[in-house]
DNA sequence: TGTTCATTTGGCCATTATGCCAAATGTAGG
DNA sequence: CCTACATTTGGCATAATGGCCAAATGAACA
C-alpha cells in the first residue's frame, strides 16, 4: 500500500476510532445540543470522572470537540457539526441490518 | 446511563468500530467504486489474506458491506452508500485541525 | 497563602483487537 | 473422487483500549 494513501486512511481512522465508543458517542450527542462541563457529562455517563476526562481528551485530540475554560470548569462543545451526519447514516445501517434479519426469519 | 439509551449508542459504536481501522477504510473506499473479491483487496492492502478476510468479516457483521459468492470467489460490495458521507466529514475535521495548528504556528 | 472544588494525569490490571501461520472449508473441473 | 484454487477459521502472541484509584494540577476565594 502506497505511503501517502496509507497516511490518508490512518488519519481518517483516527477520527473513526475517536467515535468508536458508546460513551464518546453519547458525549458527542449531548454536546450537539449544549456545551457541557466535565462534571455534567460525568453525571450523565455514570463512570469515573477520570474516565470521562480521558474520553474527552480522545475526542478533542481527534478534532471533534473543543474546550474552553470558564473559571474552575472546562466547557466542551462540538467543533464540527457534520459529525451528526454520521449518526444519520449509522441509523440507516442499523435499520437495514434489522430488515435483513427480519427477512431471514420470515422466509 | 439508561439501558435503552446505552443500547442505542452501543449499536452505533459497533458501526464506528468497524470503520476504525485504516485497512477497513481503504476497503470501503475501494468497494465504493467497484465490487471486489478477497484476492483483489488482499493485493491492494498487502497483508495476509486471512487478515483481510477478518477485516471483511468485521465490515459485513456491522452491515456496511455485503458479499455474494460467484463460483470460487466471494465478491464484496458496499451495502449502504451513505458511508461515504463519513469521509466527507472526516476530511472537514482533518482540514480544520490543520488550520488550527497553522494558527498556533503563525501567532 | 491555605482550602476547596474541578479537572487531568500516572499507574496498574482486565479486556479486546490485530496479525500471522497453519489447518479447514467451499467450488470447479478433470 | 482428486486436485487446485479461493476463502474462512482456529490458535496464539503482541499491542492497544478502557476503567478505576490515587495523586497532581488549576482556579477561585477566604
Amino acid at each position: 500500500m502506497n505511503e501517502e494513501i496509507l497516511a490518508k486512511f490512518e488519519a481518517r481512522s483516527q477520527i473513526m476510532k475517536a467515535l468508536a465508543h458508546p460513551a464518546r458517542l453519547l458525549i458527542v450527542d449531548e454536546l450537539s445540543k449544549n456545551e457541557r462541563c466535565v462534571n455534567d457529562l460525568t453525571a450523565m455517563i455514570g463512570a469515573d470522572m477520570s474516565t470521562v476526562s480521558r474520553h474527552l481528551a480522545v475526542l478533542k485530540n481527534a478534532g471533534i470537540i473543543q474546550d474552553k475554560r470558564q473559571g474552575a470548569q472546562v466547557y466542551y462543545s462540538l467543533s464540527i457539526p457534520c459529525v451528526m451526519d454520521f449518526f444519520a447514516c449509522a441509523e440507516k445501517i442499523l435499520e437495514s441490518r434489522l430488515k435483513k434479519q427480519l427477512n431471514v426469519i420470515q422466509k
